[in-house]
DNA sequence: GGTAAATATTTGAACGTTCAACATAATACC
DNA sequence: GGTATTATGTTGAACGTTCAAATATTTACC
């Protein structure tokens, strides 16, 4: 079943202690941005980024796929959001004039209502957890950091 | 339902790019481990952890409440990760002799046989995925901007 | 133009996590 | 010593995510 087992190059206690810090902390921040989202707008962080993505995009829609591809989500991922989020009366769906595979997600004016109320709470939050604790050379090695992880692990088979 | 939205200091530029790579990053990290260990052993990162914590635990076993706090895990998500665990024979459970309310999680055998076949390409996957795309210094920046984060957090009421 | 391959999206089942409710045992208090 | 309170852990329901399968439409190819 597994592989005989190569070369491994075990953790050091530093690197040990960075991975760990990293996943707590990753843990940690999501957590407390749920929370406060679900407290204060009945949604999770995961729809709060799809309701941004549409506030953000001309006419306030897009095609599904452009928009799974936009946030980094599945397909079926955003799929199913979408549909919790339509029987929210926040998105509406229609078909694709150009491609009839197509979908379209519009955001509704209750959903653009919805997502103006949710994002003071969000970025105050945001500031409080993430930003806030950190100087600003901090914020700018998180930055460098996190954008080549994200590019590394998106240029390398998988 | 919500209070009348007070001071909010919207995100610059640089500090949404901060955020959103480091949001991003962690779930292609979490993703990407998740995906490993499913692949070559059959379960996710969160049950990885409990057995590698089990492992380090003197005579491989712990009490529960013991575990969830060092693992920062809720209470009731260790107890569903046990109870499935238990059900893979990795682990057991027994009362605790000093405190009839306490259970006791041990490491059985399969289980110290399973992390030790899933540890190496883990340890990989960290490397591949994490550790290897930084610097040392950044990984020094990380770990302190994570400890930070973490410290932060814990430190307040949330 | 018709068949095969590729693309876009949805669906349902399985799983893990959260939250609230519960059971049980230990401690505090009088 | 008996009752109230607090602590420990488990349970079940609800929800979001993943994966594999299905459907429908478009593109490529001959």
């Amino acid at each position: 079943m597994s592989p005989v087992i190569a070369e491994v190059q075990w953790l050091s206690d530093e690197e040990q202690a960075t991975w760990r810090a990293f996943n707590l902390a990753s843990r940690i921040v999501d957590g407390a941005l749920d929370r406060q989202l679900m407290r204060d707008a009945d949604m999770g962080h995961a729809h709060y980024a799809v309701l941004v993505a549409l506030s953000e995009a001309s006419d306030y829609q897009a095609r599904m796929g452009d928009l799974a591809d936009l946030l980094e989500y599945s397909p079926s991922r955003l799929s199913h959001a979408v549909r919790k989020m339509e029987a929210n009366g926040w998105i509406e769906r229609r078909q694709c004039p150009t491609d009839g595979r197509g979908q379209i997600a519009i955001l509704t004016d209750l959903g653009r209502q919805t997502i103006e109320q949710a994002a003071p709470g969000h970025v105050n939050e945001v500031r409080r957890v993430v930003l806030g604790p950190l100087s600003a050379s901090q914020q700018e090695q998180l930055r460098d950091i996190c954008e080549t992880l994200i590019l590394r692990v998106q240029n390398q088979t998988t």
